[in-house]
RNA sequence: CGGGGCGUAGCGCAGCCUGGUAGCGCAUCUGCUUUGGGAGCAGAGGGUCGGUGGUUCAAAUCCACUCGCCCCGACCA
């Protein structure tokens, strides 16, 4: 039997591709770089939103709107700002048939436009905090792209948050730190690292970045979020000020933060594999898929009747579809729906009826469990339960598995080269031992834990004292 | 912008080295048989071989140019 998708452990790029175009989550589009995200890909998308953007109510936050296009002047307001993102700005010259006075970029990142308004809105200490979000594109003229991780536009999320306090604004970069890193573990199944960025990484503007990082199973680490304190930085350029209840005059404290549809880039590749895309079930579009299997009309009959009740008892409170399809054969239905990533097939033939169950059936490793159709919700729904913690227990021991500690600096770079994964290194600080790691085995430091770190070491490039070490990886 | 690879039927590919007028698998259509892991058999339809120019009696094949795509680098809060 031809397989659609094929082995690809030589060629992971390959692999990737082919996995999301095949799954008919997303295709090229005629503009290079630009990617058509089709039905499945934002059915995923849309169950990001609906969980985050539940965990930012739940916080406080607000969803709001602000404009696509940011005038040029605006990027040039705050210098590591502009500096960082006005190469890669896609900037309209042009409207309305005659050459603009001043150029419209199309937005990179909202800082800049968002904060502008927050100048006007922000007057005294009582309007404090803001906290607010975006559901919107981006645009970023990158030199390589890739489906899903690195696209010219992207969807996101993008949190814009100001307070009258660097301890306030510090609390709320490590919330949603907090709230990133549980969403992926517990929605997505992906164990993930976090920390904080080296200077070197930190976002243009920032004057910290906190970060998730997560393992794909090429063994290249992937950002999967990213919580910046933004400092005064942006509010001294937007002159961002407040009355506090003393009287007196101060710029706000900023953070900013956001994850993207690079996160389903991150589930394709940390779950998927030959045959296809591998959906944990708490974020799965569709959790379950029924297939029925008959041979004549008496059958047909008593099992679609069989499916409609079991419909009826799973539906309202999980998603299911049943697949009635004449068309086409069951076992091409099995293929279908573990290329398209769905965690748990129900199967129903005279077999089982005669037995009065389902088979159900494990999309992660195929492992196959009867079920009574006398108890099928409290069955399924835990069988759903169960695959969800053994793709995360699945994931935590490549990720152990894949953790190594690199004293040796000729050992990390032929383990890096052979094994990738993230090493725990000591590291002294310098920018220059980073540059010279990053030119010499193309790792970067990932992050530098927030706690549990702290240890007596020598760094790993120059054997200078160190007091704590930090994650090395190959990234996306 | 460097390095590598590929453009041949709707999709995936072979043929090219060594020129001789295009083939395979999937899909499609017809008929019969088929449903617990992508059905089987028999038959049918479908392609100015990315484009332009050159060499030749003859070009998918050789040469030059050109366009496009993919991968690896450079780049990338």
């Amino acid at each position: 039997m031809p397989k659609t998708i094929t082995p690809r452990s030589e060629d992971y790029s390959r692999w990737y591709t082919d996995v999301i175009i095949q799954s008919q989550m997303a295709d090229y589009s005629p503009v290079k770089g630009c990617m058509v995200i089709r039905p499945l890909g934002y059915a995923v998308w849309e169950e990001i939103q609906k969980d985050l953007d539940a965990r930012f109510k739940a916080t406080g936050h607000q969803n709001a709107y602000f404009p696509l296009f940011i005038p040029e002047s605006f990027l040039h307001r705050e210098a590591e700002h502009v500096k960082g993102f006005a190469p890669e700005c896609a900037v309209v010259t042009h409207g309305g048939g005659k050459e603009l006075e001043e150029p419209l970029v199309v937005r990179p990142t909202s800082e800049t436009i968002i904060y502008a308004m927050y100048a006007k809105w922000i007057r005294s200490y009582r309007d404090l905090p803001v906290l607010i979000n975006q559901w919107a594109n981006v645009v970023r003229w990158e030199m390589r792209t890739r489906l899903f991780l690195r696209t010219t536009e992207f969807l996101w999320q993008e949190g814009h948050t100001a307070h009258a306090t660097e301890a306030d604004a510090e609390e709320e970069v490590l919330r949603i730190l907090e709230i990133y890193r549980s969403f992926i573990e517990e929605k997505m199944a992906i164990p993930v690292f976090t920390g904080r960025k080296s200077e070197s990484e930190k976002f243009a503007g920032a004057l910290r970045t906190y970060c998730i990082e997560a393992l794909m199973q090429d063994g290249k680490a992937l950002q999967a979020g990213t919580s910046h304190n933004l400092g005064q930085n942006f509010s001294k350029a937007f002159d961002v000020k407040f009355q506090t209840a003393e009287g007196d005059w101060a710029h706000v404290w900023q953070t900013s933060w956001g994850v993207s549809t690079r996160l389903i880039g991150a589930l394709v590749m940390a779950h998927g594999d030959d045959n296809g895309v591998n959906f944990p079930p708490r974020l799965a579009p569709v959790q379950v898929a029924i297939v029925p299997i008959w041979k004549t009309e008496e059958e047909k009959a008593r099992i679609s009747e069989a499916v409609r009740q079991a419909i009826d008892i799973l539906q309202p409170s999980l998603r299911v579809k049943a697949d009635l399809r004449e068309e086409v054969s069951p076992g091409w239905k099995f293929n279908e729906w573990e290329i398209k990533g769905v965690p748990l097939r129900l199967e129903i033939g005279p077999k089982d009826l005669e037995k009065d169950q389902m088979m159900a059936v494990r999309r992660m490793d195929r492992r196959k469990t009867p079920v009574p159709r006398g108890s099928l919700l409290a069955s399924v729904t835990s069988l759903l339960d169960e695959i969800q913690r053994d793709m995360l227990e699945r994931g935590r021991s490549f990720l152990r598995d894949n953790t190594r500690d690199a004293r040796d600096y000729a050992e990390f770079q032929k383990s890096i080269e052979e094994a990738g994964g993230f090493y725990r290194a000591h590291w002294c600080g310098s920018a220059q031992c980073e540059q010279q790691i990053k030119d010499e085995t193309k790792a970067t430091i990932r992050c530098i834990p927030l706690e549990g770190n702290q240890e007596e070491g020598k760094c790993l490039r120059c054997s200078a004292p160190s007091r704590e070490w930090v994650y090395l990886a190959r990234a996306y």
